[in-house]
DNA sequence: AGGCAATTTTGAACCGTTTCATCGAGGGGG
DNA sequence: CCCCCTCGATGAAACGGTTCAAAATTGCCT
């Protein structure tokens, strides 16, 4: 493969003379420029990017860790992400960390040895100490999606929870739902802790009672979602609709009632947190509150490019997003008297 | 950042020696060994992979282009490839190319620049001439996947397209179906005329015509696919069942199913190709004809690996899989007379 | 103790690029 | 006509690793 000397070779210039070209620095004379190209053509010259970081003490590389790539939430992160930082000249590392901590840190670890000049994390699980660590080594602009972590001073990009928690129970609550199930992340995540916030605040403002045994924890996967949905359905006294505060368990909530025949809204209405791409594909077309998804990886992108660039300095900011509440079907009125599906 | 020679310094060893431990070559002491282990672990030494594929030549970098992240087929892809890829101590750098050939050109550009060792690539639209030669000049073993490139000796990794749309095909008949519409991608494509092919040997093999009006265009697209299937309700005579050939096109027919309020499968009966992580969190919930994605990218990895360490050699193989028959619920027996939904 | 072979360790060149001090040419002013 | 200044081009020194021939050490045998 060719090198910058061949280039300069073929061009008779000097190396450096190619690299200003290259870089559009020094204003290089118009007849040197266009003899170089040539020669870049011809040769069809690809710049090694290791050796370009080893010098430049910069890689061009961002890393981005997202906890699950099938999920939509994350793939739809990893497209903004990516088209963003295409526009600023950086190439994205997408990690996936599987949402298990120990791949998350030997993925730390390889982006360090990549020397990313900076790192967007949807950190999974709790906050660790080990995770502290690894990225304060990092010594580069940390920016967090959708999980803020306090106290270390990172950039963050985060939905407005307690807000999404809160329309997604109005909307039921309007439809004339008086007992409303809630499948919620573990509350030991601040998301999940805000989500309920938001959910008993709705409920207490129109005067409903907040009855625990409607709460129920799917620590944000499907498996756990089902199974918390079993238990709901198995109450002396179900709900009449159920908000499930992620995608994955809105999936587990509908698995269960496709699995019993249950008919949405008519037996039980459902609404989510995450909009899915099939959402009005399915019968009935699912409600629920959609991520600005978009936004917000671009968000984070910007604020990456700010610090890197300098422009931005000091303590990091947290950036709160807005819930949009998409209402489609899933959300009926309340059958009266005692839900066909019972006993 | 703490570099080699700052771990020799600190345990007063040669840079050779560091370098040494780092690859496991050359046997070292174990003494020294411990020592600069303990150094390394003191100054969290992390290697600087640019230098080091400056002088290796070579990476640990394999590129993956897929041409839509947010396709559960490709993300499923990223995630078989990464871990596998990860076994064999290689870092993914996945490319999206949102089914842009400009925008997979600028990443063949940038994945040379970045001197990956081997690529995966799935192929966007129609095969171009500017993609060969920009793959020419990899200069690196190159593994296809999803779809097949005839004539460039690359080894691939493919469905048994026409056995996939054979079995499809074959269970709606089985259901009683005897008109079934077809809403298939451009059969300028490889994969979407072997699909269609099975499609018809199906049909003939059981005595049933091939009408043309039942076969259309869906272009893989979930839009174009909304419009063929409300071309095809359009019908004098529209079919009882339907066979969309990727996910994305089964989506916008269940999409137009959804917006008209149409039964599935009372009304009309559907069946896919790729399986979705939903489809039995619908109702009904959907039969499939679904794709090994995680062995397809397993195996894809594998060739890679073979060609990159040398123990493959010669012209490119082509490895084809079998598809897997999920029968849910979305395929019921036709209504006898007219359909419901006819005018 | 001395010599030889085998095993560890090391010095230095090299990988491809950027950067910066220096050099040379050309132009304008005195 | 000469000096000085500016602007564009260049030579050479990094950057942080790996590699390999050569040096140093060790072990063994006589």
């Amino acid at each position: 493969m060719a090198t910058i000397r061949d280039v300069a070779r073929l061009a008779d210039v000097s190396v450096a003379t190619v690299s200003n070209v290259l870089n559009s620095v020094d204003r290089v004379s118009p007849e040197l420029s266009a003899r170089v190209r040539a020669a870049m053509e011809k040769l069809s010259y690809a710049p090694h990017a290791g050796a370009r970081s080893l010098r430049k003490r910069s890689s061009g590389l961002i890393g981005l860790i997202v906890g699950d790539i099938t999920n939509p939430f994350f793939s739809d992160l990893f497209e903004a992400v990516e088209d963003a930082a295409a526009a600023g000249g950086y190439l994205v590392l997408l990690c996936n960390s599987n949402e298990r901590s120990e791949r998350e840190e030997a993925h730390l670890r390889m982006l360090r040895t990549q020397r990313i000049d900076g790192l967007i994390l949807a950190p999974t699980g709790a906050a660790s100490m080990n995770r502290a660590s690894l990225l304060a080594q990092l010594e580069i602009p940390v920016v967090l999606v959708d999980r803020a972590m306090e106290g270390l001073g990172y950039d963050a990009v985060v939905l407005d929870n307690r807000r999404a928690g809160f329309e997604a129970t109005r909307h039921l609550i309007g439809c004339g739902h008086k007992r409303i199930g809630l499948v919620n992340g573990p509350d030991v995540l601040r998301t999940a802790a805000e989500r309920l916030a938001g959910y008993r605040e709705a409920l207490l403002g129109a005067g409903l009672p907040v009855d625990p045994e409607l709460i129920r924890d799917g620590t944000f996967r499907q498996q756990p979602a089902e199974q918390a949905m079993s238990e709901l359905l198995a109450l002396p006294q179900p709900p009449s609709a159920v908000f499930a505060t992620n995608n994955l368990m809105t999936v587990g909530v509908m698995k269960v009632l496709a699995d019993r025949g249950l008919a949405c809204p008519e037996d039980i209405s459902v609404i989510g947190i995450d909009d899915l791409p099939w959402a009005e594909a399915v019968s009935p077309q699912l409600s629920a509150v959609a991520q600005p998804v978009r936004a917000m990886g671009e968000a984070a992108l910007d604020l990456l490019l700010r610090r890197l660039s300098g422009s931005l300095q000091g303590p990091g900011t947290t950036s709160v997003m807005a819930p949009r509440l998409h209402i489609r079907r899933s959300c009926g009125m309340p059958a009266t008297g005692r839900p066909a599906h019972v006993g």
